[in-house]
RNA sequence: GUCCCCAUCGUCUAGCCUGGUCCAGGACACCGGCCUUUCACGCCGGCGACACCGGUUCAAAUCCGGUUGGGGACGCCA
C-alpha cells in the first residue's frame, strides 16, 4: 500500500560518528526491510558550524557502512524558499506571530526563571502584540497553551506532554533562515517521510514538531524513538566521552559489516542471534524487538563481532580488504591468490584488519628479526642439525602437500623420539620468527618448497652460531 | 529547578504486552578444563542479574502505585 519512507538527516557540523550511524542504521534497515525508501538530507542551517568538509566525510562514511540511499543528499540550504513559504502560510492563518524580543535579553530571563526555579521558556512577550516584520524580528509558533499532545511512540509506547511546558518557539530567525524544529517538519512533510526514527533525545521536540504538522494540517508520521548510545561511564557519547568517527573504526580495521551487526544488536535483538549477515539483519529487522533503555557502547564485543565476521567471509574478499592494511605496512601489490591462500590461516587469530595485517607479515618478508626469547630457547647450537634434518627430508619430499607435511613431521617424530613441540618450535621460529603462528604446516605449505627451505637454512646459520 | 524517558548478570540482551513452563536463557568479558606442533578457533564447565518498598493475585521478572537510581531536554544549535 503506501511506501515505507525514512530519512536520516545529519548536521555537517563533525564527522559521522557511532550514534550517527546507529541512528542512520535503524532508518535503512526499516527502509529496506520494507522494502521503501530511505532518504539523506544534510541538515546545514546551522551556517557557523556547517562545513562542505563534513558532508563529505560523512557520505564516505555511509558509503562504507552500505548504507545506500534512494533520495538526496538533499541541503536545507537549498529549500530556503519552501519554508519560507510555509512560514507564510502560518503567519497568514495566525498560528504564528513576529517577535523582536532580542537574544541578550531572553538569554537573561532565562537565567531568571531559572534562578527562579522555574522552567526557562519563553514567556510569550510578543504574542498577542501584532508585530509587523522588521530587521530584528523573528518568528515564533504560536502553540497551545493548555492541552495535552501526545503519540504513540513506535518504540517507547504512549508519550504525553502538557501544552503548559511547551513554549512558543522560534522558526524564522532574524536572518531569515528557519530554525531546527521547522525546517524538519516541513522536509518531512514534503519528502513524505512515513517514519521519523531518531534518537530519544529528541522526544522533547517531538510535541512541538507535532504541533506544527497540525497547524499545517498535514498527516503525522510515525515517531520512533530509540535509546540513547551511552559511553562506558554510562554518559551520552560526546566527542569529550569518546565518541568515535565511524571512519576511525575503518583505519582501525573493522569490517562495515562487523559494526552494522553489532549497531543493530544495541538496542534491536532477534533472540539469541549474535551474528548477521546484511541480508539477515534486513529480513529480521523491525521496530517491535526494539529495546527501549540505553545501552553502552562496549568496544570488546564489538572487536569479537569483527573476529567472527572475518572468519565468515569469504578469503579471496577478506583478501581484498586486508590489501590496503597490508600496504601500510610496507607490503604493496601482493599476490591477490597468495593473501587469499594466507587469509584462512589467519582470520581466527585476529580481530582487526590491522592485527590480520601484522600477523600476516612473515608471509611477505624475510622473518627476522627472530624473537628474543623464542630463539634463545628453540634456535639453538642442538636445534642446528633437527633443523637440518628437517630440511633434508622436505627437499625430498615427493608431492609438497599439507598432508604430506603433516606425515613428514610424525614420522621425524616418531622415529627419533623427539616430541613434536621441539620439532616445530625451531622450524616455526624460522619461518616466522615468532613462538605464535598459524599451523606450521600450513604455513610451510603455503610458503612452499623453495623459500621454506631458504629460510631453514637461514636459521640454521643462526642456531649453530647462538651459544 | 521543571518536564520527559528508562530500570534483568560488569556490558549487550531473551523473557514482560497475552502472570504459573524462569530458584531467569543466550552473548561479550573474566576464571577453570578439554582439544593441540605454538598462539588462537572450537567445545565443556564456572562466576554473575529480575534496583527497592508496597499493592493486586492461589501465583509477579512479568500487572498497578510509590521510592531510589540513571539518562535526556529545557537556544534566533541541530
Amino acid at each position: 500500500m503506501s511506501e515505507v519512507r525514512t530519512r536520516f538527516s545529519p548536521s555537517p557540523t563533525g564527522s559521522l560518528h557511532l550514534g550517527g550511524a546507529h541512528t542512520a542504521l535503524f532508518n535503512w534497515l526499516i527502509a529496506r526491510h520494507f522494502q521503501g525508501a530511505f532518504v539523506l538530507r544534510i541538515e546545514d542551517t546551522d551556517k557557523e558550524r556547517s562545513k562542505e568538509e563534513f558532508v563529505t566525510e560523512i557520505l564516505d562514511a555511509m558509503g562504507w557502512l552500505g548504507l545506500n540511499w534512494d533520495e538526496g543528499p538533499y541541503r536545507q540550504s537549498e529549500r530556503l524558499p519552501i519554508y519560507l513559504e510555509y512560514i507564510d502560510h502560518l503567519l497568514a492563518k495566525g498560528a504564528a506571530y513576529y517577535c523582536d524580543c532580542q537574544p541578550e535579553d531572553l538569554k537573561m530571563r532565562r537565567e531568571a526563571a531559572l534562578a527562579r526555579g522555574e522552567k526557562p521558556k519563553y514567556d510569550g512577550r510578543c504574542r498577542h502584540r501584532n508585530l509587523k516584520p522588521g530587521p530584528r524580528t523573528a518568528v515564533r509558533f504560536k502553540g497551545p497553551e493548555t492541552g495535552v499532545t501526545r503519540w504513540h511512540d513506535l518504540i517507547k509506547g504512549h508519550i504525553a506532554f502538557d501544552n503548559q511546558e511547551l513554549d512558543d518557539l522560534v522558526i524564522l530567525r532574524t536572518d531569515g533562515i528557519p530554525t531546527y524544529n521547522f525546517a524538519v517538519v516541513v522536509d518531512d512533510i514534503t519528502m513524505r517521510i512515513t517514519q521519523i526514527i531518531r534518537g530519544e533525545d529528541h522526544i522533547p521536540n517531538t510535541p512541538r514538531q507535532i504541533q506544527i504538522y497540525e497547524a499545517l494540517g498535514a498527516e503525522l508520521p510515525g515517531f520512533a524513538h530509540m535509546p540513547l548510545m551511552l559511553s562506558t561511564d554510562r554518559g551520552k557519547l560526546s566527542k569529550r566521552r569518546g565518541a568515535k568517527s565511524v571512519l576511525d573504526y575503518r583505519e582501525r580495521g573493522f569490517l562495515p559489516q562487523s559494526l552494522c551487526n553489532y549497531l543493530a544488536r544495541l538496542g534491536w535483538s532477534h533472540g539469541d542471534q549474535e551474528i548477521f549477515t546484511r541480508e539477515e539483519l534486513i529480513q529480521y529487522f523491525t521496530l517491535e524487538h526494539a529495546t527501549t533503555s540505553p545501552g553502552v557502547f562496549d568496544e570488546e564485543k564489538l572487536l569479537w563481532v569483527n573476529s567472527q565476521q572475518m572468519k565468515a567471509m569469504p578469503p579471496a574478499a577478506l583478501a581484498r580488504e586486508l590489501t590496503p592494511f597490508l600496504a601500510r605496512i610496507g607490503i604493496e601489490a601482493p599476490e591477490q591468490e597468495y593473501v587469499a591462500r594466507a587469509v584462512p590461516t589467519l582470520s581466527a587469530r585476529c580481530h582487526t584488519l590491522v592485527e590480520m595485517a601484522e600477523a600476516a607479515r612473515f608471509y611477505f618478508q624475510d622473518p627476522r628479526p627472530y624473537e628474543e626469547k623464542g630463539a634463545k630457547k628453540f634456535l639453538t647450537a642442538e636445534a642446528a642439525p633437527i633443523l637440518q634434518e628437517v630440511a633434508r627430508r622436505l627437499e625430498s619430499l615427493p608431492e609438497f602437500s599439507e598432508a604430506a607435511i603433516n606425515q613428514l613431521f610424525h614420522d621425524l617424530a616418531a622415529e627419533t623420539g623427539l616430541k613434536m613441540v621441539n620439532l616445530a618450535q625451531p622450524v616455526r621460529l624460522a619461518l616466522t620468527g615468532r613462538t605464535a603462528s598459524p599451523g606450521l604446516f600450513e604455513i610451510i605449505n603455503i610458503l612452499g618448497s623453495p623459500e621454506t627451505l631458504q629460510r631453514i637454512k637461514t636459521a640454521i646459520s643462526f642456531a649453530a652460531g647462538n651459544t
